[in-house]
RNA sequence: GUGGUCGUAGCUCAAUGGUAGAGCCCCAGAUUGUGGUUCUGGUUGUUGCGGGUUCGAGUCCCGUCGAUCACCCCA
């Protein structure tokens, strides 16, 4: 029988990969309620409806979706805007305005893997609810860019490229183009930078506009447009302009977003997006079928790419190596070198551990160099030596390895006090 | 869903169609009460899976699964 595999497009998270999953979820909390965020969460399952209410029924494709044992119609979320929508327009009114939620969970999308992309993917969704006003769009776009700084990237690591949809409206209504066109039109902005010249100006051809004319408005949108005005004074005033760059092509490929849209790109990888967002007013009242119709801005970040850009970003290495190495690591690893005290070593054990130390041992009569390599593989900070001094005990500081002798009683007390120093020697690194 | 490339030990990779290997990792010993280095020895494979061609297939052919790249998509 061939071995089991992984389904197409899902991953295993061995030890290794939730050390940096949880790095990456405990960054994303406490950055996201630094700003003032609650955090909520949605069913990984939803109604087909719900998807298709959104998008359409195209969108059906792109689902993982399927039929349960009544026959109902069923998807994996692909998304949690949705969800929110729903969830927020059905207890809005038990929620002071604006509602400033976040959510970190899997979604699913029945795609092509490849690198950045798989099935399933986690997401870290920030959304503001219940304010219209670009304040909003401020706060979550400053939000991103201390998420990105909180895991180590700088200013030469990644950019907000930035625009509005609004900038595009006044464009097209200039060349009477129907708004529910304008959404076909957009799509060929979004792909311009990656089309050639002669298909982009083929496809533009049906709207009586030409390359020439899209390419010299998009010269006029620069960080001195009047639209961007209040979100660079906004922005500017709280030291992040520099981090944006105005950029006409990025539209985001749904066609809901109403507003400001962005996205955080890698300057250096050439990676997809490792997030992007932006205002999307209709949604709440499209969703909850015009009964609540409240304004509402949000972006998500995705974990595959930003874990590819932290891997190759340098300055995101020492925090997230020390987050690895903490999530790992023990603080006391007692050493039985007389297997007649093995039942004495216990009964510490378990008075250290309910002192609140991750404490480890061997289970089974080891040699010592042997139990000393565990020590070290754990990188314990200390070892207690349980052999023929019992009732004393012998505490190594496995840093500086000096190693001294206590009684048995006094063991908690001077292992506590060892540990609150600094640990000074090789094992620092 | 479409097309290209790839798939050999836990990992990184070798092997003109002719006995499947190396380094790292891991395990044991040197060292029976002391961890990073060193030395010695050792385990590890239905060569992704299934067919076919051949005296003989890791190698060539077909299919399939997976990875990756491009398309698509990125709600």
């Amino acid at each position: 029988m061939a071995a089991f595999k992984t389904v197409k497009g899902f991953r295993d998270f061995f030890p290794e990969d939730i050390a940096l999953r949880n790095f990456i979820f405990d960054t994303w909390r406490r950055v996201a309620r630094r700003y003032g965020f609650v955090e909520y969460e949605a069913p990984f399952v939803e109604s087909t409806d719900l998807y298709r209410r959104k998008s359409g029924e195209e969108i059906v494709k792109q689902l993982f979706c399927f039929k349960d044992k009544a026959d109902r119609e069923i998807s994996l979320r692909p998304e949690v805007t949705p969800s929110l929508a729903r969830m927020a327009a059905a207890r809005q009114r038990d929620y002071r305005k604006p509602l400033k939620w976040f959510q970190i969970g899997s979604c699913f999308r029945y795609e092509e893997p490849q690198e950045g992309r798989t099935r399933e993917f986690i997401q870290f969704n920030a959304d503001i609810l219940g304010d219209g006003s670009v304040a909003v769009d401020a706060e979550l776009v400053a939000l991103s860019i201390d998420v990105m700084r909180e895991f180590g990237a700088t200013q030469e690591d990644f950019v907000i490229r930035l625009s509005t949809r609004e900038l595009w409206k006044g464009f097209l209504d200039q060349h009477n183009i129907a708004p529910e066109q304008q959404p076909a039109f957009l799509q060929i902005i979004d792909k311009i930078e990656r089309a050639r010249p002669d298909e982009t100006e083929t496809r533009l051809a049906p709207f009586g506009i030409s390359l020439g004319e899209v390419r010299a408005f998009m010269d006029t949108a620069d960080s001195d447009h009047p639209v961007f005005a209040e979100l660079k004074a906004n922005l500017t005033a709280r030291g992040l302009w520099d981090f944006i760059r105005i950029d006409a092509t990025i539209v985001r490929g749904l066609a809901y977003y109403t507003g400001t849209v962005f996205e955080v790109f890698d300057l250096k990888h050439d990676l997809r997006a490792v997030a992007g967002g932006g205002r999307y007013d209709q949604l709440c009242s499209v969703m909850s079928g015009g009964a609540v119709d409240m304004p509402a801005a949000g972006f998500a970040m995705g974990d595959v790419v930003l874990g590819i850009l932290l891997s190759k970003t340098p300055g995101a290495q020492f925090k997230l190596i020390d987050s690895l190495a903490e999530q790992t690591r023990i603080d006391v690893s007692v050493i039985i070198a007389d297997e007649t005290k093995r039942l004495d070593a216990l009964a510490a054990v378990q008075t250290l551990r309910a002192a609140g130390l991750r404490v480890d041992y061997s289970f089974n009569a080891a040699k010592m160099n042997k139990q000393f390599q565990s020590a070290e593989a754990q990188k314990a900070r200390a070892a207690v030596i349980f052999g023929n001094e019992y009732p004393q005990v012998a505490i190594k500081d496995l840093a500086n390895r000096q190693q001294t002798n206590v009684d048995i009683a006094e063991l908690e007390t001077s292992l506590l006090a060892l540990l609150k120093t600094a640990a000074l020697g090789p094992l620092v690194a």
